[in-house]
DNA sequence: GCCCCGATCTTTACACTGTCAAGATTCGGT
DNA sequence: ACCGAATCTTGACAGTGTAAAGATCGGGGC
C-alpha cells in the first residue's frame, strides 16, 4: 500500500479515497488481470481462425501462455486475498466472462463434434479450465522446473494436454 | 510469526531458534502438507485395490479432496512464500515423492495398456498432475461456486475429469 | 463575487509485524 | 562442579495497514 502510494507520488493515504482497503485495491487488479486475459485469448483465437477444436486448444494455449508471462498478476488474480469474490461483485463478472470464452469455444467443439448431452457441456468446460489452470500454476510454481517458466514450453505443454483432453471428452 | 509463538505459549522470538526466517517455517509447513499428501494418496490407493487405471483416478481424487479438507495448508503448499524451492530442499523432495506417487501410477497404467513410446510417460502425468492440480485449486478459490468447496462435489468432479483425460491420453 | 460542497489529498497516530542484538536460563557431558 | 551448547527472553527498530481529523481546490447556485 504505502510502496504503491510512493510510487505513484501521493502521500500513503491517497489511495484510501480510492479503495476502500488493501483487499480492494487487489480485487481491482485482479479484475483487470481477468480482462487482460480474456482480451489475450480472444484475440489469439481470432488469429488462428480453424475449426472449433483448435480454436479451444489456442484459448487454453493462451491462458497458460499469460499465466507464465504475468506470473504475479495471475497469482493475485487466484490469490487468497482474493478468495471470497462475493464482496467484489466486479471481480466475480471480469472472471466470469473469461471463463465464458474457453466454455462458449467448447460448446462449439461439442456441437461441430455431435455431442448430446447437454448437461456435461458445463462440466467439460470446467475440466478444460482446470487444465488449463494446472498447467500454467504449475509452470509459475516452478514445479515442472525451472525452464517451465519459459513462454515457448509452456505453449508446447499446454498444447500437448489440451489435445489429450479433448480427444478423451469427445470419445465415450 | 508472533501469533504461532503465542499460541506455543513462548515469546515471540523463540520460533527463529528453530527457523532462520518466516519463510523457513513455511516451507518446513509445506513440506510436511506433502507428505501428508502423499500418504492419503497412498492409502487411498491401497484402500481400494482395482486395477492401474481405477489407481491412477483414486489418487488423483484423493489429491483433489485433499486440498478441499485442507485449503489453507494446501495454499501453503504451493504459494508464493514457497515458489522457490531451490532454497529449500527438503521440501523440493517432499513435492517430489507426493507426485511421484501419480506418475508411478500413470506409467503402470501405460504398461497395462500397451503404451509403447516411454517418452510421452513423464507428459502424460505431468497432465494428469496438472489436472488435477487445477481442479483442487479452482475448487477452493470458490471458481465452481460455494458448494465445489464440498469434498464430496470435489470428488465427483475429479472423478469425471480424470476419467476423461485418461481416456483421452490412452487413444490416439 | 461569495459561499458552500464534494472530491482529493495530507498529517498524525496507533497497533501490529518480522527481525536484529544482547542477555538470561537450563541442562547434559566431562 | 563447570563449561558450552541449546533454548528462551527482553527490548528495540523499521515497516505495515488503517482510523481520525484537517487542509486544499475547483465548480455551481445565489
Amino acid at each position: 500500500m504505502r510502496a504503491i502510494a510512493r510510487r505513484a507520488g501521493v502521500s500513503h493515504m491517497a489511495p484510501y479515497h480510492h479503495f476502500a482497503d488493501k483487499r480492494a485495491l487487489i480485487a481491482a487488479v485482479a479484475a483487470e488481470g481477468f480482462r487482460m486475459l480474456r482480451q489475450e485469448m480472444l484475440e489469439r483465437i481470432e488469429a488462428c481462425g480453424g475449426d472449433a477444436r483448435t480454436r479451444f486448444r489456442e484459448s487454453g494455449i493462451a491462458y497458460v501462455v499469460f499465466a507464465v508471462k504475468h506470473p504475479n498478476l495471475f497469482r493475485v488474480m487466484f490469490g487468497e486475498e482474493t478468495a471470497d469474490t462475493s464482496e467484489h461483485p466486479e471481480l466475480k463478472a471480469a472472471a466470469s466472462q473469461a471463463f465464458a470464452v474457453l466454455q462458449g469455444l467448447v460448446e462449439q467443439d461439442q456441437v461441430a463434434v455431435g455431442t448430446r448431452d447437454d448437461r456435461d457441456r458445463e462440466k467439460v468446460g470446467l475440466s478444460a479450465w482446470a487444465l488449463v489452470h494446472g498447467i500454467a500454476m504449475l509452470c509459475i510454481d516452478g514445479q515442472f522446473g525451472p525452464e517451465a517458466r519459459r513462454p515457448e514450453y509452456a505453449e508446447k505443454f499446454a498444447y500437448e494436454a489440451t489435445g489429450a483432453l479433448a480427444r478423451g471428452l469427445r470419445g465415450g
